[in-house]
DNA sequence: GATACACTTCATTAATTAATGAAGTCATCA
DNA sequence: TGATGACTTCATTAATTAATGAAGTGTATC
């Protein structure tokens, strides 16, 4: 009757969550304060067409900014990083990161009823 | 060679975001927001197992609290209410809701290289 | 080894956000 | 119609978060 998708239910017709604790939805938390600000979110969205240095992110006043909204990102492993020389060059750290935003692209999009 | 799904694409198996405007990120991240706190998640996932009106949802000196809270999520769409008599009853607004919060689920959940 | 480049971190300062309790609104019932 | 129940809103107060610019770190080059 009710197929189980690890502790994401599916019973007649209505998806459900249950079963996680109070550790996880801090931490879920965490992650969508990471992803709460304009500025990190379009970060995001030029990682995805290919990682990129510090520079190519910022101009050279606001490299500290965003080298700070950069490392919001990998605290929360949205995005990792590696040196290249002199360069630290930062990508997408996986598929959740993509999904995630897509999806809420695809919300705010959506027509809601006034 | 490049297969496109509506602003999303998928070329050389790298997935990308473009042509979003300011406006919509913002937005994206005012939702982002909303979905940025612990107890917030947990009104959403008890209501992703069926609608309950506020009582159901706080104790009588909470009230105000979880009202407030339900407000921040009806503001960005993600629950909707209905008046029921004296009641006040609320529910997920779209599936986009239930997407968002599993998918953050999974992301902290994942192991993290260190 | 000193200088430059590409960042990262730190400290201050400004701006946002959330909890609390009191007051207000709306629907029902005596 | 006035009292009660079920919320919602408001105002204050406390706690978080972000931008700025200066100082610090690591790598390469001269």
């Amino acid at each position: 009757m009710n197929e189980e998708i690890g502790d994401y239910h599916l019973h007649s017709d209505q998806r459900s969550i249950v079963n996680e604790n109070d550790a996880t939805f801090e931490k879920a938390a965490q992650l969508f304060k990471a992803l709460a600000d304009p500025e990190r979110l379009k970060l995001i969205t030029i990682l995805s067409q290919g990682e990129a240095c510090v520079s190519e992110l910022a101009t050279k006043d606001q490299m500290s900014t965003v080298s700070q909204r950069l490392k919001t990102l990998k605290i929360e492993n949205l995005i990792t990083n590696k040196r290249q020389g002199k360069h630290m060059i930062y990508k997408l750290a996986d598929d959740h990161v993509y999904e995630l935003i897509v999806n809420a692209l695809e919300h705010v999009k959506e027509k809601h009823r006034t």
